[in-house]
DNA sequence: GCCGGAACGTA
DNA sequence: CGTACGTTCCGGCA
C-alpha cells in the first residue's frame, strides 16, 4: 500500500498550525482530495470526442468513457492528489426537480451513442480503485459540496472537477475548482482570484450573481436585462443578495422594475443553487485514499474497450510501485542447474511420469531467434539446461526426454517451441497441453493468448518478462538467473495455467478437441510452416515489373484527366477531387466522408462514365497486386521458399489464420491475379531431389453441405445426394423451372442468397449485393424459405439455442460465446446473431479440415510417403508431391478429407496437379 | 512512432 | 443493414 497517503502522523513531526491530525500527510504536506463530477465530465468528454472514433469492435461507444478516463490519468499525474472520488447523479428525482418541475428540462435528449458509456465509467473506477458515490434524491454537486465542505474542515486541500458553474460557490482558500474550458484537455483551475475576474464577486457570493442572472443549462431563468455587470454591481452595493431583498424599491431604472417583477424566480433560483453540505454520505474520506489500479481488472476491461495507449498511460502512472509491490510473485520458484549428462539423467528419473512444464529461454539477434536454454518445471520441481555449452552426452539424455512421448509435458505455444529446438535438432513430444490452445479453446475470442496475460487474467499471477525476449547482454550470462529466471518463471506459469484449465476442458467438453486435434495439429503445423512453399523469385520480378508498368500508365493517364498529380492511395485526397473538384454525385458515407470504395467507384462509373475513374480502378488493382507480389518477394527465404505463419488461436470459429504473409488471400478471382499463383512452384527437397508435382485438393461447397447437414433439409440434402449443380438445382426449385433452363442470372442470385445465409444476410443486404429492390429480395428469401424451410427453423433455432447456452457449438463441440446475444445494444445484439448463424457453419467446417489434415500427415507418414503438405486454405490443401507418388497421394488424400466427418451428404473433393499453385487448380 | 480508418485480398 | 481473417497505406496525434 502506498505509504505516501497515510494520514496518521503519529511519531512524526506535529504540523504547526494542526486544525486535525487527520489534514496531514506522514511527510508533512497536506492531504489533497480530487472529487470528480462524473456525468459532467463524462458529458464533456462525450462532446470533445467524436463517438464514431471510439467504439469498440462491437459497436459500444465509448468515446466517453475513453475521455473521461485519459482526463482522470492527467489529473492524478499533474495534481497528484492523496484522495479522489467520483460522485455520480441518479435518474432519480431530486429536491430540486421536486420544487421545480423544469429543473434542468429543455436539454435536448441523451444522444444515442451515449447510452451505456456512464456504466462503462462506473466499472473503470471499480478497476481503479476509485470511490464512486450517488445518493438518491440529490445531485452529485451536492455531493461534491458535502466532501469538500468535509475536507476542507479536516484541513485537506480539495479539487472539485465539475462543467457545472454552480461549484464555484464552493470555493475558498482551501478548495479551487477545475472547470473544463473546452473538452477535457483543457481544465484551468478557478480559485477565488480567477473568479472574482471574471464574474466580479467573490465565490461565497457567486449564487447570488447566478441566482440574478440565470442559468440556462440548468433550466433557471434570470432577470431579463440583468448580466454578470449589473448583478455584481448589486451585489457589491447591497452586501449579497438578503441586501438586494431588503433594498428592493430603492433599485431604480428598468432594469430595477425587471427584478422586481421576476423576484421569486430569483428567490427560487437561490434556493435551487444552493449546495448542500450537510449529506449523509456512505462513503466517508479515509476510503478515497488513492489506491494502485486493480491490475487484472484493468487488462479485462481495457481489453474489451480496446484501449490500448490508455492502459499502458495508466500503468505508467503507477508504474513504480507496481513492480515492486508485485516482484514476490515474479520471482521463479527455486530451481537447480542441470549441466552434464549425470545431472540430467538422474533428474529426470527422479520426475518420471510427472507433467512437466517445459519453456525456452532464447535469444534473438540478427532477427534470428536462438534456444539458448530449457526450464523444466514440475509440481514438485526445477531445472534450467544451460544449452551453450552442453556435451553431447547430455545433449542425448535431453533429446530423448524431449522426443519421448512416455514423458508428458505442457508447453505454452508449442508449435512455436517445436519449431525452435528443431532448429537445433531436437525433437518435442508426449505433449499433453498447449496453455494457449487451452486458453483459446475457453475462450476463443480473446485478444490476446501470450503466457502473461493469461496468467494475469486467469490466475491472477504476474510474471513479467516472457521466456521469449531475455536481452542479448543477459542471455550469455549462463551462471546467473538472468536467462533462466524468466523460462523458469514461464514453465512454472503453464504448469499452473494447465491445472487451472484442466476442470474447464472438461466441462465444456473440450479434451477432445485439444488432444485429439488441435494438439496433434500443432506438430502437422509446424513442420508445414518449416517446409515452406517454393517460389520463382524470377517469376516474381516479372510480376513486379509488369504491375509496376500498368500502375504507371494508370496513373499518369489518371493526373492528366484530372490536370494535376495527387496521391492516389489517399482516399481523403480523392475524395476531393472526386467530389468537391468533378462534382460527381456523392457515394455512400463512412466517417470520414464519402466512399471511394471500388464498388463506390464502379457505381459512379455507371452513372457518370468520368474517364478518371478507370483509370483509378486500373490503378487500385495493380498496386494491390504489386504489393501482394512486393510482400511475397520480400518474404522468400534462403532456401527459396516462403514460410508463412499459421496462427492456431485467432479465429473465433476455429479457422487457422495465415500471417508473415498471409498465403491464404493469394488472388484468384481476376487473371492478372492468378499469374501470382503460377510463381508457386514445386520445389526440391532438402537433399535436393526434386517433387514432381504440386496438387490441390479441396472441399466443395463445404458450408452450404454443413448447413444441409445441420438443418436437416430434406431439399437440400437430397441435392447433394444426387450430386447436381447445388445452385442450379436450388435454382430450379425456387423459381420452378427445370434445372437446365436455370438462367445464369438466376443461377448468381441462388448463389449469393445461398452464401449469404450462412453470414445472417438480410433481405436489404442481398437487395444491394444483387442490385435489385428489397422488394425482390424479400420475396426471393421468401420462396427460397418456402422451399427450404428446415433451412430457416435450424438458423432460427440456432440463435434461440446460442442465446439460451451462451455459446454456440460446432460439430466437433468447439464453442463460441457470445455474450452480446442478449444485450440491449440493438447493434451488438444483432452482430452476435449474425455471428451466432455463422459461427458453427464456419467452425465445423474449419474442424473438418483439421481433421482431414491430421489424416493426410498420418496416412502420408504411415505409408513412407515422401510427399508433404504445404498450404492450408480453409477448404483447400496443397501439397507437394514426390516422384511417383501421384496417384497414391490424390487417392488417400480423397479418402482422408472425405472421411474426415460423416454427414448426412457426401463431402466432395475435388483434386488438381500440376507444377504451380496456379496449374494445379482445377 | 503509434494507431485508427479505409481499402482489398482470400474462404 | 453479410461471417471470418491479414496487410498496406494514409494521416492525425503524441
Amino acid at each position: 500500500m502506498a505509504s505516501s497517503t497515510d494520514d496518521t502522523p503519529e511519531g512524526s513531526e506535529p504540523s504547526p498550525e494542526q486544525q486535525g491530525r487527520g489534514g496531514r500527510r506522514a511527510d508533512g504536506s497536506r492531504n489533497r482530495l480530487l472529487v470528480i463530477d462524473g456525468h459532467s465530465m463524462a458529458f464533456r468528454a462525450f462532446y470533445a470526442l467524436p463517438p464514431e472514433n471510439f467504439s469498440t469492435d462491437t459497436g459500444q461507444h465509448t468515446n466517453a468513457v475513453y475521455g473521461f478516463t485519459a482526463m482522470l490519468i492527467n489529473l492524478i499525474k499533474d495534481q497528484k492528489p492523496s484522495h479522489v472520488a467520483v460522485a455520480f447523479d441518479l435518474d432519480t428525482p431530486t429536491f430540486r426537480s421536486e420544487e421545480y418541475t423544469e429543473y434542468k428540462g429543455g436539454r435536448s435528449k441523451t444522444p444515442e451513442e451515449f447510452h451505456g458509456q456512464v456504466d462503462l465509467i462506473i466499472k473503470v473506477m471499480e478497476a481503479m480503485r476509485i470511490p464512486t458515490i450517488s445518493l438518491d434524491g440529490y445531485e452529485a454537486d451536492d455531493i461534491l459540496a458535502t466532501l469538500a465542505y468535509q475536507a476542507a474542515g479536516a484541513d485537506w486541500d480539495v479539487q472539485v472537477v465539475s462543467g457545472d458553474r454552480d461549484a464555484f460557490q464552493l470555493v475558498n482558500d482551501r478548495v479551487t475548482v477545475l472547470y473544463p474550458k473546452q473538452g477535457v484537455t483543457n481544465i484551468p483551475q478557478m480559485d477565488a482570484e480567477a473568479i472574482e475576474e471574471k464574474y466580479f464577486v467573490p465565490p461565497h457570493q457567486y449564487s447570488d450573481l447566478a441566482a440574478l442572472v440565470g442559468e440556462s443549462a440548468d433550466n433557471l431563468p434570470g432577470v431579463p436585462g440583468v448580466g454578470p455587470k449589473t448583478a455584481a454591481k448589486w451585489i457589491k452595493l447591497y452586501g449579497g443578495l438578503e441586501g438586494i431583498l431588503e433594498n428592493l424599491d430603492k433599485i431604480g431604472g428598468k432594469v430595477g422594475d425587471s427584478l422586481r417583477a421576476n423576484i421569486e424566480d430569483v428567490k427560487r433560483n437561490r434556493r435551487l443553487n444552493r449546495l448542500l453540505t450537510d449529506l449523509d454520505l456512505p462513503v466517508d474520506l479515509d476510503a478515497m485514499v488513492s489506491q494502485h489500479p486493480d491490475r487484472s481488472a484493468i487488462e479485462d476491461l481495457f481489453d474489451s474497450l480496446q484501449f490500448n495507449t490508455l492502459r499502458k498511460r495508466l500503468f505508467d502512472l503507477f508504474g513504480e510501485e507496481e513492480s515492486e509491490e508485485e516482484s514476490d510473485e515474479q520471482s521463479a520458484p527455486p530451481h537447480v542447474l542441470l549441466e552434464e549428462a549425470g545431472e540430467l539423467t538422474q533428474w529426470f528419473a527422479g520426475t518420471n511420469q510427472a507433467q512437466a512444464s517445459v519453456a525456452l529461454a532464447t535469444e534473438t539477434t540478427g532477427g534470428t531467434t536462438d534456444v539458448v536454454g530449457i526450464a523444466v518445471v514440475t509440481s514438485s520441481a526445477a531445472a534450467f539446461i544451460p544449452l551453450e555449452p552442453l556435451d553431447a552426452d547430455a545433449e542425448k539424455v535431453l533429446g530423448d526426454w524431449l522426443a519421448s512421448t512416455d514423458a508428458p509435458k505442457i508447453v505454452h505455444d508449442f508449435k512455436t517451441v517445436f519449431k525452435l529446438i528443431s532448429a537445433r535438432g531436437l525433437h518435442l513430444a508426449g505433449e499433453v497441453d498447449d496453455t494457449a490452445i487451452s486458453g483459446y479453446l475457453i475462450q476463443p475470442d480473446r485478444r490476446s493468448y501470450e503466457l502473461a496475460d493469461l496468467a494475469q487474467y486467469h490466475l491472477r499471477l504476474s510474471i513479467t518478462a516472457s521466456a521469449n525476449d531475455s536481452s542479448g547482454q543477459q542471455a550469455l550470462d549462463l551462471g546467473g538467473n538472468d536467462v533462466a529466471s524468466p523460462a523458469v518463471v514461464a514453465a512454472y506459469a503453464a504448469l499452473q495455467l494447465s491445472e487451472h484449465f484442466a476442470g474447464q476442458l472438461v466441462e465444456r467438453g473440450a479434451n477432445q478437441l485439444l488432444g485429439g486435434l488441435e494438439l496433434p495439429l500443432a506438430e502437422v503445423l509446424a513442420r508445414m510452416e518449416l517446409t515452406g512453399v517454393a517460389v520463382s523469385v524470377e517469376g516474381l520480378e516479372r510480376l513486379l515489373d509488369d504491375f509496376s508498368k500498368t500502375i504507371s500508365a494508370a496513373g499518369s493517364e489518371a493526373y492528366r484527366i484530372i490536370g494535376k498529380e495527387i496521391n492516389l492511395g489517399s482516399p481523403k485526397q480523392l475524395q476531393t477531387v472526386l467530389f468537391d473538384e468533378l462534382e460527381l454525385p456523392r457515394t455512400k458515407k463512412i466517417k470520414t466522408g464519402y466512399s471511394t470504395d471500388a464498388d463506390a467507384l464502379t457505381d459512379l462509373i455507371t452513372k457518370t462514365g468520368h474517364p478518371f475513374l478507370e483509370q483509378l480502378l486500373a490503378y487500385r488493382d495493380a498496386t494491390k497486386l504489386r504489393q501482394t507480389v512486393e510482400g511475397l518477394r520480400k518474404a522468400v527465404g534462403d532456401d527459396g521458399r516462403i514460410h508463412t505463419t499459421y496462427l492456431q488461436t485467432v479465429a473465433a470459429t476455429g479457422r487457422l489464420s495465415s500471417t508473415n504473409p498471409n498465403l491464404q488471400n493469394i488472388p484468384v478471382r481476376s487473371d492478372e491475379g492468378r499469374r501470382i499463383r503460377e510463381v508457386f512452384v514445386v520445389g526440391h527437397g532438402r537433399d535436393g531431389n526434386p517433387y514432381e508435382t504440386l496438387m490441390t485438393a479441396d472441399y466443395s461447397q463445404i458450408e452450404m453441405r454443413i448447413m444441409a447437414h445441420l438443418s436437416g433439409d430434406e431439399g437440400l440434402i437430397s441435392a447433394f445426394l444426387e450430386g447436381e449443380d447445388l445452385h442450379r438445382f436450388v435454382g430450379s426449385h425456387i423459381f420452378g423451372v427445370a434445372p437446365e433452363d436455370v438462367t445464369n442470372a438466376m443461377r448468381s442470385k441462388v448463389k449469393a442468397m445461398s452464401y449469404g445465409l450462412v453470414y445472417g444476410l438480410s433481405s436489404f443486404g442481398l437487395s444491394k449485393q444483387l442490385a435489385i429492390s428489397v422488394d425482390e429480395a424479400r420475396t426471393l428469401m421468401r420462396d427460397y424459405f418456402e422451399r427450404f424451410g428446415a433451412v430457416r427453423d435450424y438458423l432460427r433455432g440456432i440463435v434461440e439455442q446460442a442465446r439460451k447456452d451462451g455459446f454456440t457449438s460446432t460439430i466437433e463441440g468447439r464453442r463460441r460465446y457470445l455474450p452480446d446475444l442478449s444485450s440491449d445494444n440493438r447493434q451488438l445484439r444483432e452482430m452476435a446473431e449474425r455471428a451466432a448463424l455463422n459461427a458453427p457453419i464456419q467452425g465445423s467446417a474449419a474442424d473438418i479440415i483439421k481433421k482431414a489434415m491430421l489424416g493426410v500427415d498420418e496416412a502420408l507418414t504411415q505409408r513412407g510417403l515422401r510427399s508433404r503438405m504445404l498450404l492450408q486454405v480453409h477448404d483447400e490443401l496443397v501439397l507437394e508431391i514426390a516422384k511417383g507418388e501421384t496417384a497414391e497421394v490424390e487417392a488417400l488424400v480423397r479418402e482422408q478429407m472425405a472421411g474426415a466427418a460423416d454427414l448426412s451428404v457426401p463431402l466432395d473433393v475435388s483434386v488438381g496437379t500440376g507444377a504451380s499453385w496456379h496449374d494445379a487448380a482445377h
